[in-house]
DNA sequence: CCAAAAGTAAACTATACAGTGTAGTTTACA
DNA sequence: TGTAAACTACACTGTATAGTTTACTTTTGG
């Protein structure tokens, strides 16, 4: 795949995923412009070809790993299926994008950024990684189909992700706790049942 | 207050009050110790008298920001007052925390050494700060006195605090959102009751 | 009151790193 | 095949910063 490039765009790529393993796991600051070159076999200069500034090569950088995890399915109400059913499928999937090692990256890469520079911050949260986008229409459907019962289908919508968010995603982020998928299925499962406490439409 | 104080310790006490400042508004990379020793109007010299290395100063900072934020009370489970009111005490009283200027402050310098140092958030996370260290047994005298129904006393608690994190925490943390008590109000609320929707004992 | 402890300013060392300049080599392609 | 674009090594500038050294002054306590 990469043998039928242009050089030129071979040696873009290898700077790009140089940087991306050093930044993601070393952190932006930690990172010189040296050490990109030297994992990328490049030479420097041809890094400042391609990225006139670190700030620039950072945002490549960001970009080229969002997409990465990026995934334009919408979430569909199946009425067939019973609802547990269907919300058990979506934290599955989302704990798998929360888990997944590219998702962990971008986390360890932006979250000092973050705290940096607000407008990052907000871009990020726009873009609505993950489930959290499509959920709260996934919501008016099974509450259209009569069973589910939310007033506020936003705030719905982030008590279900939050949950998955702070029990799982968090402590593997911080190293608090190793992965464990056993231990995932019952968060899962805890998290659908706390959910459904709440919203599942009362039986008339 | 500090004009009572011996002179060497009336600067120590410059030192760590100009690095706490200086660490929560602009982080522990950004600074310099001849930052550090300007704000507290001290020299240099007198800097590394008392902090022989920039670590030292950060742990010395941490500490005695943890200090502002200790309460050791502990959460006293009152039979004469109904439920859903005392777990929206317990709830304000923790967003009054996690909304404080001072607990902002340790979050803001902390979360990027976190990343870098996997001993540093095990020590904080162990801290239990906050309510949730107390909350598993509060939670088990309610359910003692038959108001509550829960299997998972830990998991319980960290599902009432991690909501209060992820709606209100992270989003002033990160600057996506501005403090606004009404909403607060609408939030504490609503997180009472998911809790009690799935935890409530079961009327007999 | 005087020695020890603690403070001061300012110059200094050593290092690291973003970004540039240069001179020469390789690759793409018309 | 020749030229423009892209690559290379490497030296260089400028800046920032952790921590030290020095020579001197102020505070403290017996």
């Amino acid at each position: 795949m990469m043998s039928d490039m242009k050089l030129s765009d071979k040696k873009r790529l290898q700077i790009i995923e140089a940087a991306v393993d050093l930044f993601s796991n070393s952190g932006v600051d930690a990172t010189s412009m040296d050490m990109v070159a030297k994992v990328a076999q490049v030479s420097k200069r041809t890094v400042y070809n391609h990225f006139a500034t670190k700030e620039l090569l950072f945002s490549a950088v960001l970009n080229h790993m969002l997409a990465d995890i990026e995934c334009n399915e919408r979430l569909k109400f199946e009425p067939t299926i019973a609802i547990d059913e269907q919300l058990l499928q979506i934290a599955q999937a989302e704990v798998n994008l929360l888990t997944s090692d590219a998702f962990l990256r971008i986390a360890r890469m932006t979250f000092i950024q973050l705290l940096h520079d607000a407008k990052l911050a907000q871009t990020l949260n726009q873009q609505h990684i993950g489930c959290l986008g499509t959920l709260p229409n996934f919501l008016a459907q099974a509450c259209e189909h009569g069973l589910l019962s939310i007033e506020d289908l936003e705030l719905a919508a982030k008590q279900f992700v939050y949950q998955l968010k702070s029990l799982i995603f968090y402590p593997l982020l911080y190293g608090i706790e190793t992965p464990n998928q056993q231990r995932y299925d019952y968060l899962i499962e805890q998290t659908v049942e706390l959910f459904l406490a709440r919203y599942a439409a009362k039986i008339a």
